[in-house]
DNA sequence: ATTCTAAGTTATATACTATTACATTCGCGA
DNA sequence: TCGCGAATGTAATAGTATATAACTTAGAAT
């Protein structure tokens, strides 16, 4: 198990833990170019095994980003999760909002392939893939600290998401460099944070004001 | 000049517009499948080329990709100018954002070619490219019919074009579908239109209440 | 008419995906 | 602990894509 040295030592036959070995350096891989600079061949190469070894593992190249797409989403939680539970005066919803922005920015490619490739959107239902993104979803509504009333959390939560995910694809764009950066990325998500809060307050008494009629 | 039909009768030597068939050829291959099915070869082959041929045209595969989401871009203007123009009882904004979304959608695969790859963050900027993106931006601008106070109104146009952006990938990414679907994306999307408007109404009105007081 | 050049062709080098047939090692039950 | 099957790796190879080099054709310019 030395996943962590990921080349096989010269003398073995065996990797020992290629497929974990696989997915980290196809990870490291995409961090710029994103899909595109993920070749089995030449990761192959780096694991020091030979070409075809990681066929055995997946069962071709779109198996494999699947798996390295998963592993990125779960990361892409753990960062967020981390964000919500450190002490701050700024909110969690704006916590996350922010270390999704960091995320979408630092990590380009793998942000590219996690939202803007169609490997998400072929993934069937049980899938692993299919889990890691609807765990990470579910942190965007906790981090809401809203409670559930009817689909007014989901519906906020979506806005949220989408509008996070549209500045940092604007931004990678160069729309906030030059002329038009009359504005900060962050600026803008803070916006969108608040107007999230007011919405989401605006519809929960709204509700509770019905309830009360109601009864 | 016969770019309509595309191929090259099987007489001649020069095909006559060969430049021009590639991008309306690759345009149509990347409708579905995005950029990752466009082949220098294969559009080679459909136009009745040889498979070198299009170096002749473009240095590399980039810079065909390139001149097609240039192109889609300009495309994209078209159908947003289309769409503003045509007498509704909705908004320009609200027009020029639906449109957005069926693009979108429809054309799935150049949208992301469009918009997901690195393609255009990596476009110069005095590129047909460049120019082109900023034309299509100019017309969200344009789609506020507000008054250009400071910035406030390229502020509310990033914002808008963010959100679209993010409802698209997001739908696309297959979050509106199952359980998940408590908001069709319309609705998100006329959300959106509507928190624009209003913090446009009340951003002028601010301002105008400034210049008054310091006048 | 001649020549220059843009645009196309054939041949070829290189890189990647994927499969098939064969080799090695690990681990488990007898 | 022996041996055997399953898992994992290798070598050889087919197929497809990008890209370049050297050569050819036809249209335009003088």
């Amino acid at each position: 198990m030395r996943s962590q040295l990921a080349r096989k030592p010269e003398n073995t036959y065996h990797h020992g833990d290629l497929r974990d070995a696989l997915i980290k350096a196809a990870l490291r891989e995409a961090e710029q170019g994103g899909a595109e600079a993920i070749s089995i061949k030449a990761l192959a190469k780096q694991l020091g095994v030979s070409q075809p070894a990681p066929y055995r593992h997946f069962a071709d190249r779109e198996a494999l980003l699947a798996a390295v797409t998963a592993e990125a989403f779960r990361q892409l939680s753990a960062l967020l999760r981390e964000a919500m539970a450190k002490p701050s005066k700024q909110s969690k919803l704006s916590r996350l909002a922010q270390a999704t922005l960091d995320f979408g920015l630092r990590r380009n490619g793998i942000y590219r392939l996690m939202f803007a490739s169609r490997t998400v959107s072929c993934a069937a239902k049980g899938s692993e893939l299919h889990e890691a993104t609807r765990e990470t979803f579910a942190l965007v509504i906790e981090a809401l600290e809203a409670p559930a009333v009817g689909y007014l959390r989901e519906r906020q939560a979506l806005k949220i998401w989408a509008a996070l995910h549209g500045v940092v694809m604007l931004a990678e764009q160069g729309l906030f460099t030059g002329e038009a950066a009359h504005a900060t990325r962050e600026e803008l998500v803070e916006d969108f944070v608040n107007e999230t809060k007011a919405a989401l307050a605006v519809a929960i008494k709204d509700s509770q004001r019905r309830k009360k009629a109601g009864a």
